[in-house]
Parts: C-alpha cells; sequence; structure tokens
DNA sequence: CGAGCCAAGTGGACACTGTCAACATACTGA
DNA sequence: TCAGTATGTTGACAGTGTCCACTTGGCTCG
C-alpha cells in the first residue's frame, strides 16, 4: 500500500519493512526501532528503506496507521456485539478500546507519540486513520442521543470525552502508573469495565 | 539536590543541568534533547554530566520528576480554592492539572514517556514524586465520599478513573488530537472545565 | 527484438549520538 | 602538608539517520 507495483528485487519490500518493522517494534519499542537494524534482518543495504518510506517518521508513521486501522476495527465488532444499549456499546467499546492497546503496548505508544513535523504522505494517512476511528465513538453516542439514553450536547465533545477517558486508561495501564491492576484476563476485564462504566454512570451519587 | 556540597570548580553543575536541561527540553522536546548539547551550551565538556546523573536516563528522570513536583503543588493549590465543595475541588483540580500539562507540553510528554528500565536514584525520586501528585486526587476524593457527595468505592480507584479523564484530556490536547478547542485563555479553560465535568456530572441522562 | 529508461538496491561517507577508559585538576580533611 | 577524592577533560568506539554517487535489473516502446 505504501508503494506500488508487484515485486521487483526484493519482492514487495514495503510490506516486509511494515511487517518486521512491527515484529521490532513490538520487542523493542519505537525509540529502540532502528532503520539500519530492520534493514539488516531483511537482509537489504541500509539504504534500502529509503526507496520506499522518505523517513524514519515515515515509516513510523505508517506503522501507526495499521494500529488505528486495526483500534477502529476492534471498536467497531466491539460495539455490534451490543445493539439496542448504548451505554453497552460505549462500555464494550472502551474496554475493546483498552485491551488491543494493551495486546500492543509499544505500537500504541508509538501511535500516540510525537508527530512528525513535516507531513508526508504516511502521515497524512495516519491522520485520516486516527479520524476514522474517532469516528466510530461519535456514532455510539449519536446513536444513544437520539435513543435518549445520553445527554444532548456536541456530539463530538461527548466522544472526546470518552476518548479521553480510554485513551487516558490505556496510557496509564501500559507506562504501569496505575497499581492494584488485576492481572489475570476475566478479573482484568471486569476491572476496565468497571474503569469504563465511571464515565457514562457518573460519579456523583444519585438520589437513591 | 541531585548531589550535594556546594561548588567546587563549576559551581553545582547539577542544578544547571536540570535547569538548561528544562530549556532544551521545552525547546525540543525529550527525543531531541541530546547530552552533549546540554554539556555544550554550559560550556563544560561533554563527560562532565556523567559525574551528577549516572545515565542520560537519570537525567531525564529528574527532569520528570521536577514536572510531577510541579504537577502536585499546582493541582494542590487549585483545589484549596474550593473549600466544603468537592466537585468544585475535582473539576478545579483537572482544570489545573490540564492547564499545568499545555504550559509545559513537552515535559508532560517526558513524564510519562517510557520509563527507564534499570532504576536508579533519580527514577526512584520520580516514582516518589508521582505518587504523591496522585495522593492529591485521592484526598480530594475521600473528603467528597466523607461528605456524602461521592458514591462508595475504593477512592483510590475512583481517583485512578479521574485521573484517567485529565491525563487523557492532556495528552490529546498536548498531541492536538482533540480538534474544535477553542485557543483563547477564558474560552480554553470553560471547555476544559466542562470536559473535566464530564466524569463527576455522569454522560447519562438523569431522571428529571 | 533490442535499446534505453528508470525504479530498486548498493556501498561509502558524514555528522551526530551515548558511553567507556584513562587522564588531569582542584578542593578537603587529617 | 599531603594524600584522597570529587570533579572535569580528552580521546576513542560503536551505533545511528541520511546525503551522495554508483550499479543492477525489469519494463516499455520503437
Amino acid at each position: 500500500m505504501a508503494t506500488k507495483r508487484k515485486a521487483y528485487h526484493h519482492g514487495d519490500l514495503a510490506a516486509e519493512l511494515l511487517r518486521v518493522g512491527g515484529e521490532l517494534l513490538a520487542a523493542e519499542g519505537p525509540e529502540a526501532l532502528s532503520l539500519r537494524e530492520l534493514a539488516r534482518r531483511i537482509g537489504v543495504s541500509h539504504q534500502a528503506p529509503y526507496r520506499h518510506f522518505f523517513d524514519k517518521d515515515a515509516l513510523l508513521a505508517s506503522l501507526a496507521a495499521e494500529g488505528f486501522m486495526d483500534l477502529g476495527r476492534v471498536v467497531a465488532k466491539a460495539a455490534a456485539r451490543h445493539p439496542n444499549d448504548s451505554v453497552g456499546q460505549l462500555v464494550a467499546a472502551g474496554v475493546a478500546y483498552v485491551e488491543q492497546g494493551l495486546k500492543q503496548p509499544e505500537r500504541y505508544r508509538l501511535m500516540f507519540g510525537r508527530q512528525s513535523s513535516s507531513p508526508t504522505p504516511n502521515s497524512q494517512q495516519l491522520e485520516e486513520e486516527s479520524h476514522a476511528a474517532f469516528g466510530h465513538l461519535v456514532a455510539i453516542i449519536e446513536r444513544g442521543q437520539a435513543n435518549g439514553v445520553f445527554k444532548s450536547g456536541d456530539p463530538q465533545e461527548l466522544a472526546a470525552a470518552a476518548w479521553c477517558q480510554v485513551h487516558g486508561l490505556t496510557s496509564l495501564l501500559i507506562d504501569e502508573r496505575l497499581d492494584e491492576v488485576p492481572a489475570g484476563g476475566k478479573a482484568r476485564r471486569q476491572f476496565l469495565a468497571q474503569m469504563c462504566g465511571h464515565l457514562p454512570d457518573g460519579l456523583r451519587r444519585r438520589a437513591t
């Protein structure tokens, strides 16, 4: 996708760079990912990647865009499992979001790390994927407002608030900033559901 | 603080490193901050910093710890302006948190970036400052629970939920991931208050 | 079918980085 | 006064991203 045609000398190096780059990213983190090491692993010269990506930043932007695609897919699928239940959709989407982030922590870090200053085609692709993923969230809010479940207001802003909640949770969990988090699969999911539920439920005590 | 005594050759290089390091951090970001450039600006050799910090990571950890100190101070001061109003405290603390983060975006990025793998005295100091800042938040929640304003539950967990909200908001604003954010001082503060209010107010429509 | 063009890949160089090692200096306390 | 030690310096090394000139190979078109 990053470039065109089929296969010349190597056979779609661009795809290979993204594949092995993803592995290296997961293993070492964005900071430690080196273009030369990447080229070495694939078995090409240290300059070959520059035929397919303008920059190191451009490659990283493409890897980040992949992450946003996955994130959007996972969130949409989770929300689809709760038809006619806007709160359930929002919580399920939140839990799925966090779990996806925790499944690929280094990629998530990359996705929300520094943006490359000069815009390349790859960074533009990143922006598009990011906005698309956010769109799923807005859609959930809008449906909930139409059903009278969520309070009125700019759906973009309410969606932004929800995003802040799950993004904050994801980042803090990845950076191990939150103590006393259950490790196991089921207990953790319950914990995540509770954390994601605080926003729609409200922190304030309601009149009983 | 990082080392001891008064002044030898240079005159408290450790403090100077943190000072100029802070400037360089604000100007260039954590990734671009280079030890050699730092030493060059101060006018010492490229090895001098190693007499005061074990590592580059150790210096960065100290800079991050400073950030957590500032953050804790600002949050506590903001909360103190709203006695006998737990919701007001929480919102004010949140707004102050975000504004402080936006005032020093690069430092905030550093504070929540990758942790250095091997623990140094400086990274331990970072952890302590971070926990202290979080403590202010827990205290607000606990007072609110005692007053019957907040629902019952583990105050640590409720505080964590609030932290997720404001941390997510801060990160997304710093990375310019949220559109349509008012720029001006007063309008922005109002926007922040609204965003920070969604958690205590709840997203769900209440029975009127 | 063959010539030529251009995408794809190579190897060398440069400036820069963090850090190790050996050395020089200046302050301190006995 | 003098040794010890905290502080600072110089040189080196491996590693990085990227510029540059070069080669290679497959496709296109006359």
